[in-house]
DNA sequence: AGAAAATGAATGAACGTACGTTCGTTGTAA
DNA sequence: TTACAACGAACGTACGTTCATTCATTTTCT
């Protein structure tokens, strides 16, 4: 007989709530700050709890940064979805390119995208799930372009995987360009990718 | 235990000596370690100089941040000789993406790159350089790209404005990715990459 | 059921360290 | 004599983390 007689929430929720309110928090600080230009103080207040309230929840500022970049790569995931949804490989190609694009345009995320690379450079633990995440949206595109060609869609001569590397440079490039001067993605640099990715998958 | 000077060195020139000197440990250390992991302390010992004899090359820890981030710009003004040095427009954009591939893909230049975008994002003098200096590369493609269509060399569909941005996410893409996963471009990935920009160039 | 015990989240003072920067001094080239 | 690079101790601040303590909730026992 469980009472949950206390304020709506039981104290896992509650504990699980607070947690997240402090990974969301220090997200917008990372963003705002970076994250050696961030201090634990700076999450803390933010987040309304107290100092030492903080390391109930994370045992350092590493694990903090750690839980986020695995958070952040976890997002990454539905792309792949996104490819797996459309049968006509261009179509799958397409929308994927501007499904992507349109994320990592948002300035909270392309800065985080740029602060965890660097931050990846020196943290295997980070890099590991970078590396992952990047490698599965590869693959994931490259079959998307397999299957393109046996369709006598795309190019035969392409060399799949490192085509599907190529696409994501080029979305990723705009994308973080875009949002590093402040602005959406023109119409006219929406449709020069789409040129780019079109013309060089057709036979 | 009192530093010998060069004697044959004048006053002047040993004091330009090393200050540049203390510049490339600077930039040693930050790629070893990151702009905001590398204290002012790290770079002195580094260098061997006293933390006190540092302040008299530099008036603070970002104003050697940011003369090394101007310092990389001017690295890249480079790349731009030698999309004039060639007159075949395409033979021009190809030496051009293989000289700056073979460039971005060097751990060093790799890591530094992505430092100071990260510090771009926060710091407007160093956004500044970067932007500019982007510019400067993106203006020379795209002018070498109007003269391949002028030529008819070149499919004149393209924006070539936009078409030279996405060249330049390309190489720095497949240039990064490399040094971050510390291998050097495999011929495979070389030939990907001339084959994608050649094809979306052609008529 | 209620009393007692255990659990663990919240707190902020405190600790030790490391940081960027300043400063008075010293030695040497101009 | 002057000018200035070199020096390292010293300063004030800020950092990540620990800790004893408090208190509300949950579990165990009667």
């Amino acid at each position: 007989m469980k009472k949950i007689l206390n304020k709506n929430l039981s104290r896992d929720e509650s504990t699980r709530k607070r947690r997240e309110l402090i990974l969301e928090t220090a997200i917008e600080c990372f963003v705002l700050k970076g994250f050696h230009q961030t201090s634990i103080r700076d999450i803390a207040n933010s987040a309304s709890i107290s100092l030492g309230g903080l390391y109930n929840h994370f045992d350092s500022k590493d694990a903090l940064i750690s839980e986020i970049a695995v958070l952040e790569a976890v997002e990454l995931e539905k792309f792949e979805m996104i490819l797996a949804k459309y049968n006509d490989p261009l179509v799958a190609i397409e929308k994927f390119s501007s499904e992507y694009l349109h994320y990592i345009q948002q300035q909270p995320n392309a800065t985080l995208t740029v602060e965890i690379t660097a931050e990846a450079i020196r943290n295997p633990i980070i890099a590991e799930g970078f590396i992952a995440n990047r490698k599965k949206m590869s693959e994931s595109i490259s079959s998307v372009l397999s299957k393109g060609i046996e369709l006598k869609q795309f190019d035969p001569k392409m060399n799949t995987k490192e085509v599907a590397e190529l696409i994501i440079d080029l979305v990723e490039g705009l994308g973080l360009r875009s949002a590093f001067l402040g602005k959406k993605t023109s119409k006219v640099s929406r449709a020069s990718l789409q040129y780019m990715i079109r013309k060089c998958l057709s036979i």
